[in-house]
DNA sequence: CCTGACGCAATTGTATACAATAATCTCTCA
DNA sequence: TGAGAGATTATTGTATACAATTGCGTCAGG
């Protein structure tokens, strides 16, 4: 991470999880290049990874700019995302250890415990939740199932509004997870990719009918819909 | 396709492709660099490009090598595309054209004449064999299926034998497809997936047990194995 | 008022020099 | 002889200058 074009990345990605940067703003290499304080050499590299994770999109005549994610294009990401993780469930319920079985549900005790209290801690919510479906990625041993995946996970209309937060939602996602861990621990594959795939499905629905209550009316924010964007971001 | 990048990246994944570069290979830069008649810059992107399809791998320390591939990772691959390409076949019936059908039954009636001579046109089966996946992705409307799709559908270890043929596996080929268009003309989605992901599988197989007799015996590539490495390389 | 051509400004592509880092070699000492 | 420290070489990372391309505004002609 010390490398220029690590700063650059990690820079330019914040810039554009966080709004600061919002969807079709065009991204000049020397106007960036300024604002990470480094050359246009390490900025042009940061662009290309993050084109590849698809938070950049390029025209025909090469200039970027902030991807634009309609609802379709979510709709899309969720669908592929849901049959790639049960898949990768699926993968990982025959070759589940006990060692890996153990990690899951430390992982998913680490989400108890942050849902727990009052005032949720969803930024530990958040790691335990990446903690668990990282480690079933490892289980399933697919290193492409690794690599797409990851550019179906950074969604920043996801990021943007994932502090918010709803108590009942995020228990329904441990939940789901302890679901899952019977389906490991019984070397169900069957069962643990279809717990997964609605899983994700779940999450987009509850994605969708927030995006639809607060374009509605912009301060219509209420907390259902803040509830159903906590899931999304959960998983 | 004139700038220096460009012809960079076609000149190494060449490279790679026909084995002039074999697995395990280290790519220096500045190699690379005078090898194609440019200087480093557009090499680098080149190699940036090659290793997001895979052909090339990084190590910790940022050097780069041809990437080798086992037969696991083979199989991991047609098994992830053989998902993904079902599902752009389920995807595609539900929103097929009469354009797009037109366009397929051309595209397969290209594969129909080019096996159809004493020695069939190699070329030609693989240009048309490629229309007409393209076309269903295209009909598929999934851009994110494109993209994670074209990183696997570049085998190096495909591309390298594909100019083995047989005539009786390129015909099967050629019949699936055609069953494929009959699913389209009745929008069945359901039957499409189906078909396409053993066209898929069965491509596998072809080529595991091509790879099988080859490294049996060094010089035992008889008929049967050039047949189904052909079939591999034609999906 | 519209259209299109022209030229200037902005942006990206490429080459090159130099800095930083990793790999390799060598020599010493145990 | 083997292991490790240090020097040497090879390789990659970064900055910068310049070339090529694209975008945009302006102005002339209809």
């Amino acid at each position: 991470m010390s490398r220029a074009s690590d700063r650059a990345y990690a820079a330019i990605r914040n810039m554009i999880l966080s709004g600061e940067l919002p969807p079709g703003v065009q991204l000049g290499e020397e106007a960036l290049a300024e604002k990470c304080g480094v050359s246009r050499t390490p900025v042009r590299d940061a662009l290309r990874r993050l084109e590849n994770e698809m938070l950049v999109a390029r025209t025909d005549t090469q200039r970027s700019f902030v991807a634009e994610w309609s609802l379709d294009d979510v709709r899309d990401a969720f669908d592929l995302r849901a049959m790639l993780e049960g898949y990768a469930a699926r993968l990982a319920a025959g070759r589940m250890t006990a060692d890996s079985l153990a990690q899951l549900r430390s992982a998913n005790a680490q989400i108890a415990q942050a849902i727990a209290r009052q005032q949720p801690d969803v930024g530990a919510f958040l790691e335990g939740n990446r903690l668990f479906h990282a480690a079933i990625l490892e289980v399933a041993g697919s290193r492409r199932l690794v690599a797409q995946l990851a550019a179906l996970v950074e969604q920043p209309v996801v990021w943007r509004t994932a502090h918010h937060y709803g108590p009942a939602a995020l228990h329904r996602s441990w939940s789901e997870h302890e679901e899952l861990i019977a389906a490991f621990a019984r070397r169900d594959g069957a069962w643990a990719e279809a717990i997964m795939s609605s899983h994700i499905m779940r999450a987009y629905h509850a994605y969708a009918d927030a995006h639809r209550a607060l374009s509605a009316g912009p301060g219509a924010a209420n907390d259902a819909a803040d509830a159903a964007i906590a899931v999304e971001a959960a998983e």
